[in-house]
DNA sequence: TGTACATCAGTGAACGCGCGTTCACTGATGTAC
DNA sequence: TGTACATCAGTGAACGCGCGTTCACTGATGTAC
């Protein structure tokens, strides 16, 4: 009752659904989801043509999978814990939130490039089993964390927690979109001063002390 | 020796070129760059299919003209002079540049979506005659600003304003951003609650006084 | 154990569609006489 | 003034291409005897 099974599948325990997804997880990766085509996806998985239509209800349901598993794998290879509230200081912990999302934002937002203008696509990953947030989860963390060193005083009363979110994973949007919009090459990675400046900006305000 | 005339344009003193731009201007406005046609714009024109060759070599060069004309004519559309350094309080020019970075940003963001997966379209943008600089202007005026208040002493003397610039422009971005990305129709404006915390924490910073 | 057959996931050529672009043709306007 | 003609921007049907998707066919595997 073993049916045919795809070639590029000998000698892998791996189903074919799982093969596709990664096969276009890895597509989405190196050059985001705007320009795949099924062909594209199916030459990277050394499979047919039309065997993706097996498995998903078509190109969008696959290339949410995919999207999907590039977050998750991007969000997996961060290391290192969350600063906890408390402990260190309040600038270095800004630092290493700023830095992470940083990191996280230059590793994801490409793939989501081209995003906004795909509704059939936008819909289906909203309807996935565990529907991504869109980085959301970090800015959650984030105001999570202001809001734990404000019940410790260590940030001032007056603080929203969501301001300070928005104003860290801005910066992320602006720096990233920026180099995406550059029609140069990919440009450099944002210099350490810049980011000391944001962090000095966020730790003091701009008014000058007293 | 006069040839031909568009029925579209019997009665106005327009060229033809200018007509083109202008129908794809608007529909740039109403829809963004992604998904336009070359049939779209000339139905919008009330135009052959095939004149656009006549006078651009392309369909990327008119949709440059056309991204072109819609930012200025966002740019245009802003009223009121900016905050003057030295003038009110630097509390109010703040918010003041926030609220309409949040406005131009919004009414231009949208027609950009998609940009970033046009390589062709982004080039075209680079080599026009006054090249956007993707709302860079008002990132170079805020900066200006808080420059000439700290030398007014009004912003402390250890700020970087390209750093508040930033902050301020990225804010911006997110914002747009998560509206875009939302499968559901278009949310609300950023409540006021949200712009006067941005602005708090700009002015003071996170850490508790004192 | 060996052989014939049934199953059905995988295969890939083919379909239909929409796109950007081309080009033979049209016809309003200026010129020649 | 009136008529025949030349010009060339505008017209829109047609072309070629690449895409997402379909479906008749293939062939490796399990089953029956």
């Amino acid at each position: 009752m073993a049916p045919r099974r795809a070639a590029a599948l000998r000698g892998g325990g791996q189903s074919l659904r799982e093969h596709l997804i990664a096969a276009a997880g890895r597509l989405v990766a190196r050059r985001g989801v705007a320009g795949l085509t099924v062909r594209d996806i199916a030459r990277e998985a050394e499979v047919a043509d039309g065997v993706l239509y097996n498995h998903f209800a078509d190109k969008e349901e696959l290339l949410a999978y995919a999207l999907h598993a590039h977050v998750r794998a991007v969000e997996a290879e961060q290391e290192g814990a969350s600063p906890r509230p408390g402990e260190g200081t309040v600038e270095a912990n800004l630092r290493a939130y700023l830095q992470r999302a940083l990191a996280l934002h230059a590793a994801i937002l490409p793939a989501f490039a081209g995003l906004t203008t795909q509704p059939k696509l936008l819909a289906r990953l909203a309807e996935l089993p565990t529907p991504l947030d869109g980085g959301q989860g970090l800015r959650t963390e984030i105001a999570g964390y202001v809001r734990a060193e404000r019940e410790l005083t260590r940030v001032a009363a007056t603080i929203s927690p969501d301001a300070v979110a928005t104003l860290v994973v801005g910066v992320c949007h602006d720096l990233v979109l920026g180099r995406l919009l550059d029609p140069a090459g990919p440009p450099p990675e944002p210099s350490p001063d810049l980011v000391d400046a944001l962090v000095a900006t966020l730790l003091h305000g701009v008014l000058p002390p007293g």
